[in-house]
DNA sequence: AATAAAGTCTAGTAGTTCTATATACATTAT
DNA sequence: ATAATGTATATAGAACTACTAGACTTTATT
């Protein structure tokens, strides 16, 4: 399961992405809108800042925006800042690598071999979709939604 | 990621898979082979075996063994068995579901929408794979090694 | 019948992680 | 000068994980 500050976070960018090439938004607009609290969105605001996907301006008028286009800012790197780890066994995670201290030969593992191709299946999606793909398929259902 | 009892779970499902047809395993004997705290071992193989996987005997001689062939016992049961959501998000979650308090509207979500399809891929691989599928993997694994 | 070898069941606990809050500070527009 | 904003660090409470303890039940063997 993604924490909810994995699950916070994209839900910022995607309202940021909404809002790209705008004024920059504040925190507290975007705890609003997505019912997310204050003081814990500042903090992985911050977090997305430093790992450079957010500009920030200080002081009245300010807030965050994204520096890069929607397109080009991809779920995995979300999680990846926010230290979810995609993989279901540490000994298969690439980024958050940890040996199972029980494990007696992790490369005969016949289970790390099956979750090894559960990883690659979810990074795979996770890599190729970006926070404009996850706004497109918002439109998309909304489309629907009205059309029935 | 996987609970520790989920893995432990899996790993004493394979090496009774690999002992299939045999006389009952003790706790004790699965705990040292495999490297599992035996306390917490028998929780784990209790829960297995209330949930219809595992038959027991009591006394000496005693012990744990399949109920059925390991072909027919897929990792997606154990999963479910020992709580580990296979989902991201909880609103995705078969088995395990809730909502996103934060959430506003689940039917026009994008995140969501990924991430049903992440799920998809991850519980496709887990419903095709049988304890049997990981003792092969294993062997495989073990041949290729011996061949080099 | 006695004993030892197993599994069963319930409760508890130490440690960790998650989620969130508090507080003080820095910067900027007006 | 003031108010509006982000920055940074510390910390608290709750939930969860991974185990441990101990008393009980059943069965094979002698």
């Amino acid at each position: 399961m993604l924490s909810k500050k994995t699950r916070y976070a994209i839900k910022a960018l995607v309202i940021m992405g909404k809002n790209f090439g705008d004024e920059p938004m504040q925190i507290s607009r975007i705890a609003n809108e997505e019912h997310i609290p204050k003081k814990f969105l500042e903090q992985i605001l911050l977090d997305l800042r430093n790992a450079g996907l957010l500009y920030s301006k200080k002081g009245a008028g300010g807030g965050y925006k994204l520096i890069k286009d929607p397109k080009e800012i991809f779920l995995v790197q979300v999680l990846r800042i926010t230290g979810g780890p995609i993989a279901l066994l540490p000994c298969v995670s690439l980024n958050f690598y940890q040996r199972c201290e029980e494990c007696i030969d992790e490369g005969t593992c016949g289970i790390r071999d099956v979750f090894v191709d559960v990883r690659n299946a979810s990074l795979k999606i996770l890599t190729e979709t970006s926070i404009a793909d996850v706004i497109e398929r918002e439109n998309s259902l909304q489309a629907a939604k009205i059309e029935v």
